[in-house]
DNA sequence: GAGATTCTTGCAAACGTTTGTAGTCAGACC
DNA sequence: GGTCTGACTACAAACGTTTGCAAGAATCTC
């Protein structure tokens, strides 16, 4: 049925042998009889079975992309741009949702490897040990996490939020919130030490409020704390809880950024979509995805290297942020 | 190195054979016997090669999902909801973003199709003939596109956007327009379809603007035109364009719902986030998602069938839309 | 112009499974 | 007690590639 590297042979009348160097060590087979391989596998419309490949040079040319959760709007750009470079380079990719559970992050990985030759591990949820175990397994790069021996991208979401807490300082807040997210995320530390190290400096201190799931829900569940705290500007986890606190704020009485000015992190679209707009952290999440690849490939490959990459990250000022209320700073 | 089934056969003392058969046809074997096997394969963390099974079974337990842009929001809980319902049938999912070209699709197709036991295309940019063509190739589901022979997922978003032309007329709307998004989209035809067919039946003539870009920009390049053209209310093709219409409407100082009511299609976070939020049209697409692996699955199944699943949706009201201003239907 | 290289190609084994065929064994049947 | 049946298992070929090895041809070296 299919056309296979046999039919080839049989066509340009050479062994298959020479078919599969044709197509894959070109500089192995004499130039004419390479294009009179190359003009029968066109006719055929002859396309590699990968399956049978893979089994022979156990490599697949696959890829995993493992995420806790594909509708979370931080994840799909970070998606797009690995899966686009993963095609650049002629792999393709498997994507799998793990629903925010650890357990299906290792079942997963375990599932996938031995059908790719590595994974993109994104954002993770399991303990360091957990990946750690499993990078023996099948090659790993992580995403926002940071551990040794294992390749890493990395956003710098601790000096974003050091920026966010200087732009707030700079407008003259002096009661800042903390709203953080899930205890086991990388950035969730990242964020607390960065803001609570650039407060420290500046003789203010931040409370901190949480953990909280890392959704609007978790953000509107912090709202009522964070006003009761006296607060007159608030850093949260992420958009989504950044958001989900502005809109609980409002129905609370609260104007933002009047009485309350509020940061997110991410730039999710949402920041742009929300009113007021977001003031966050940028986070490169295109080229996080791009680098993830090609850390992945590089580790995959022969000499492969280890290594972590580490990316900017940017505050963007919209209008969710604002000086505050002479009468809040007096009181 | 890996562990495979000949290491499984060698510890619990049986042929190969034998613990292919216990693994995959547990009839076949005494059932001590095979309770040895597992024991064995579970001791030795035997995961079986999957491109090994594909390639003696010619199946190969992945499926491929190719979208348009994995990052517009319509998308994600699409691929969430099939992601989730291949891995309970135990297959695996290759994505793959085709950037809104009709041309990468087909060349995907083509490149999967020796991977993948078939491909659900998600709002293909083919033509119809190129996606028949591709259907003979390897088996294939459709979502959001009617062809016959072809088993598809439609949302009805006809009846959708009747509910919404019915609700603006409702409201006492008789100025309506409708931006149309990329002609070569079946909800597009769909759309116009029902909105002119609702609005004619009440003696009201529906102005069409467009095609446009399905993209925030593509709504804004609309709202001059909708704005001049009198209208008290309007249709978008989705709601990133019902939003970047909106937004722009405000910057020229036209009142959203005042001056005019804006309706999106699809439902997506945008619609709940944005302010005012979004009268738009759900669309079902977590069930579009899952029912389209299912169809997937049925087909490529020995006996397979091929059908067409139709899925509601339904108008959701929020604040984007009002009565007309009096002096509006006045003029 | 003979031996040494280098090219080019064919042969066959291997990758890890599945599966058709055939063999062994125990019990049933008459 | 011999034959038949059915349950169980081993054998070996196949799936479509890649790749080490070897052989023959062509080219080079002196």
């Amino acid at each position: 049925m299919a056309v296979t590297i046999r039919d080839v042979a049989r066509v340009s009348g050479v062994h298959v042998s020479t078919v599969s160097r044709a197509l894959t060590a070109a500089h192995l087979v004499k130039p004419e009889t390479r294009a009179r391989v190359l003009a029968a596998a066109d006719q055929l419309g002859y396309r590699p079975n990968r399956a049978a490949r893979a089994l022979s040079t156990r490599r697949t040319g696959n890829l995993g992309l493992i995420v806790a959760d594909i509708a979370n709007p931080f994840f799909p750009p970070l998606l797009k741009a690995a899966q686009a470079q993963a095609r650049a380079r002629d792999y393709h990719v498997f994507i799998a949702d793990t629903d925010e559970q650890a357990r299906v992050e290792e079942e997963l990985v375990h599932s996938m490897a031995k059908q790719v030759d590595g994974a993109v591990l994104v954002a993770p949820r399991l303990t360091d040990s957990a990946i750690a175990s499993l990078a023996e397994e099948l090659p790993l790069v992580v995403v926002n996490r940071r551990l040794r021996g294992v390749p890493g991208v990395l956003m710098d979401v601790g000096a974003g939020a050091r920026s966010a807490v200087e732009h707030l300082l700079g407008l003259g807040h002096r009661e800042i919130a903390l709203v953080s997210g899930p205890g086991r995320a990388w950035t969730s530390g990242e964020i607390e030490r960065a803001a609570g190290g650039i407060a420290d400096e500046h003789g203010v201190l931040i409370q901190r409020i949480g953990p909280n799931a890392p959704t609007e829900e978790g953000g509107r569940a912090a709202a009522e704390e964070v006003v009761a705290s006296g607060a007159t500007a608030v850093l949260a986890h992420n958009d989504l809880m950044a958001f989900g606190l502005a809109r609980r704020a409002a129905e609370l009485g609260v104007d933002v950024p009047g009485d309350l000015s509020v940061v997110g992190v991410d730039d999710s679209h949402l920041a742009r979509y929300s009113t007021p707009a977001l003031t966050t952290v940028n986070m490169p999440v295109a080229e996080a995805g791009r680098s993830a690849v090609d850390l992945l490939l590089q580790a995959v490959a022969p000499g492969g290297s280890t290594g972590t990459v580490s990316l900017e990250t940017a505050l963007v000022v919209r209008d969710s942020t604002a000086p505050p209320r002479r009468d809040d700073a007096a009181g």
